[in-house]
DNA sequence: AGCGTGACGTATA
DNA sequence: TTATACGCCACGC
């Protein structure tokens, strides 16, 4: 690519100022989802205390293949449903990597979900982030 | 600079 | 119970 050639090559969604910290302490809080386990997009806005923001999470998991070990595919809407498996390459990635770990998807909806659901304020101190 | 959109979720009707 | 309305706000056009 040629990135080197003048222009400016904007090179992240986010750069500075308070949306990177939000957006930071979303990634934070995922890589602490467990294999096997899913949350969503409500739980994790509302642990970091912004019950209302909700979409915010899901445009920061938009960006979160620029992130390391962020397990993106762990996070669904609150019924259950892959709302974000348009985002992954191929059409059956999110579902694949769901099911790799042992959860169980029909119709691009985890089963059981409140068997495999893991809520961020259980098992994390809200301090930490 | 304004408008529509969206990996969401809750409140009303 | 299903259907809209709306809060939220970054981003592309």
């Amino acid at each position: 690519m040629s990135n080197c050639s003048g222009k400016k090559a904007k090179p992240l969604p986010i750069s500075v100022g308070a949306l990177s910290d939000f957006y930071s302490r979303v990634y934070a809080l995922c890589r602490h989802i467990p294999e096997g386990r899913v949350t969503s997009y409500g739980a994790i806005a509302k642990f970091l205390g912004a019950a209302r923001s909700s979409r915010m999470v899901g445009y920061a998991m938009n960006n979160s293949f620029n992130e390391q070990g962020v397990p993106a595919h762990r996070v669904v809407n609150r019924l259950g449903m892959l709302s974000g498996k348009h985002h992954f390459p191929g059409s059956t990635l999110m579902q694949d990597l769901l099911e790799n770990e042992g959860v169980p998807i029909l119709n691009d909806r985890v089963q059981n979900f409140d068997q495999y659901f893991w809520n961020p304020a259980d098992h994390l101190d809200p301090k930490d982030f």
